[in-house]
DNA sequence: CCATACTCTTGGAACGTTCCAATGATGGCG
DNA sequence: CGCCATCATTGGAACGTTCCAAGAGTATGG
């Protein structure tokens, strides 16, 4: 079958060196003579030479990588904040290794569990479903960056975040700004991030005097689906909804179209998040924007700081949340 | 700081056995002792031991893990792709690692030899970008398994692939069958899959006496946007479009928006990929499917079966792209 | 001309596992 | 009672690197 891979020894033979030298030559020293270097890196060439990872992380003691888990990759969002990460990591000369756990926390944590095998140097969760006594236990190993969540706080966890019970807030009072009355929410179930910006749907409801109405989805397009369908089922007046997340908005918009009710003419909606593909006019979907990519690349930035200087920058860092208003939001009809 | 983590030979001494009856108890063997199996098992629970992946991986001569290069997180079809492959993975007790190369070659080749160097088994692919001299050459070192294209073959190489010419041609026949004349063609770029698909337009195009009307994007949302913004600006008589993917034809719809003009109404519009997004009824995006998860799946198998039995089960997997008809084409308006 | 410094190079000891051949203990059987 | 098979266990040699202390050779300075 196929030969074995050769090795640094190989190198050395062929170039007439030791197996030292080619590890020096390799790596880019400059104590090593041009000649020697030249010849080394001509036998490497001619031989295919490829460096065993495992064996170089074994040998030094580190991995130079970076561990990232992704919530869900269907969610474009992440997309966008792993694009900062990416970019902040691939600065720093190091590697990332991603995993998923489908949102499901056990999953998580057995990939996590892997990622710490492989001796990563640093953990950053792109949104998570993990029990904060299984992060307490993965933070001890190495520091941990936890992106959009802040409910797990410590000395080896930092967080970035925004203020989910702000947006919450903000984005119905968006809704009764508009003079809307009666106002529906499609929430997120019963995640952390989710009962926050149902927390602010609430306060910003009972503030105003007007009865909050919901109906829980689960952060998915067609979790978002059904359960605006349930709603507008429950409560056939309603004129504008507030969704936990895009995607689900998304799912809204299309149960709103299939009821024959146009958005915004009949029923307003405002989403959470700002994905990407929510920019687009024709969706033209109103929405609360977080700063994905920057929220990205402070986690890294975080990270780094850390394994640099021993201590997180910050440890908390807070993103604003701001409206960004698009088309799918209006005064109610009259009448 | 952080003390060192505990090894096997620590685990080994606090159960006071040796650290082969570890290694053997931790991997599961039936030839150790009850007692011995449990005085193993508290010694590793007490000291928070977790094997060195690093070390085992150089030992065992073996990874037990698959690499996987995705062509973009950003476009969902991908999140899908990677759903089939990650189950069959996962089932057969392997590991994935994943990289993208954010859709540049270069950036690709650097990362799959990475996965290299990890000593992966096999690799997969999820589209790709890179050259056929570096197909070729990753080839030589593990098998390879490409999805979505099918450019490269050999005998380590194996694709799963739909007929992209056919796919362009079906789209467009759509069309013409709607009673369209004046149909536009918003391209990929010069990809390998877009080209097969513009070719698949221009046949049918031409087989029925049209003219092809073309402008390029690059499978982006925002690409489709202004490709479609310039076609309609040059063209404004144009009744249909077909979009060379779902992403492309999302932005293409809200550049119709735009210029206000109606789907289907004023222009039919009709995608490629059948994107799960594309599937609610809000977007309703007519487009040619192709089965995503089950080609993730299937692609997985042929890794496998090559690792098992030493070569491909089919070698060149062909999937069928078929109509998705929803709300996106219509017949054009009479006059 | 010798001591010193510097440049380049080297062999061996790690790193934390797995694998293998070998060992000691136990029990059944003729 | 001795022999053999079986079972549980062991130490040592890999695996392919990096790291380190030390060596060889050459130039520098007194």
């Amino acid at each position: 079958m196929k030969a074995r891979r050769p090795t640094i020894h190989d190198v050395a033979a062929r170039a007439g060196v030791s197996k030292s030298l080619v590890s020096l030559a390799l790596r880019g020293s400059d104590k090593v003579s041009p000649e020697s270097r030249a010849a080394i890196l001509a036998a490497a060439e001619e031989l295919g030479y490829r460096p065993n990872a495992a064996a170089r992380n074994l040998a030094a003691r580190q991995s130079h990588t970076i561990g990232v888990l992704i919530l869900d990759f269907h969610n474009p969002i992440f997309a966008q904040v792993l694009d900062g990460v990416q970019s902040v990591v691939r600065a720093a000369g190091y590697n990332l290794m991603l995993v998923t756990g489908n949102a499901d926390g056990e999953v998580e944590a057995a990939e996590v569990t892997k990622l710490l095998e492989f001796q990563v140097e640093g953990l950053i969760l792109i949104a998570h479903r993990m029990s904060g006594d299984a992060l307490q236990r993965f933070s001890e190993e190495c520091p941990v960056v936890v992106i959009t969540r802040r409910d797990s706080r410590g000395p080896d966890i930092a967080t970035v975040s925004s203020d989910d019970v702000q947006g919450g807030r903000l984005a119905t009072e968006h809704l009764i700004t508009l003079g809307h009355r009666a106002i529906g929410h499609i929430s997120g179930g019963g995640a952390r991030i989710a009962r926050d910006r149902e927390a602010g749907y609430v306060q910003a409801m009972t503030a105003a005097g007007l009865t909050p109405l919901m109906s829980a989805g689960d952060f998915t397009d067609s979790g978002g689906y059904s359960a605006t369908r349930a709603l507008l089922d429950a409560h056939p007046g309603l004129t504008a909804l507030f969704v936990a997340n895009d995607l689900s908005a998304i799912g809204a918009m299309s149960a709103i179209a299939d009821t024959g009710r146009r958005v915004p003419e009949d029923v307003s909606v405002i989403g959470y998040d700002g994905m990407g593909l929510g920019g687009i006019p024709n969706l033209s979907l109103t929405t609360m924007a977080q700063p994905l990519t920057e929220m990205g690349a402070a986690a890294a930035e975080e990270l780094f700081g850390r394994l640099k200087n021993g201590s997180f920058p910050h440890g908390n860092v807070e993103v604003p949340v701001t409206l960004l208003q698009r088309g799918s939001t209006a005064a109610p009809a009259i009448g």
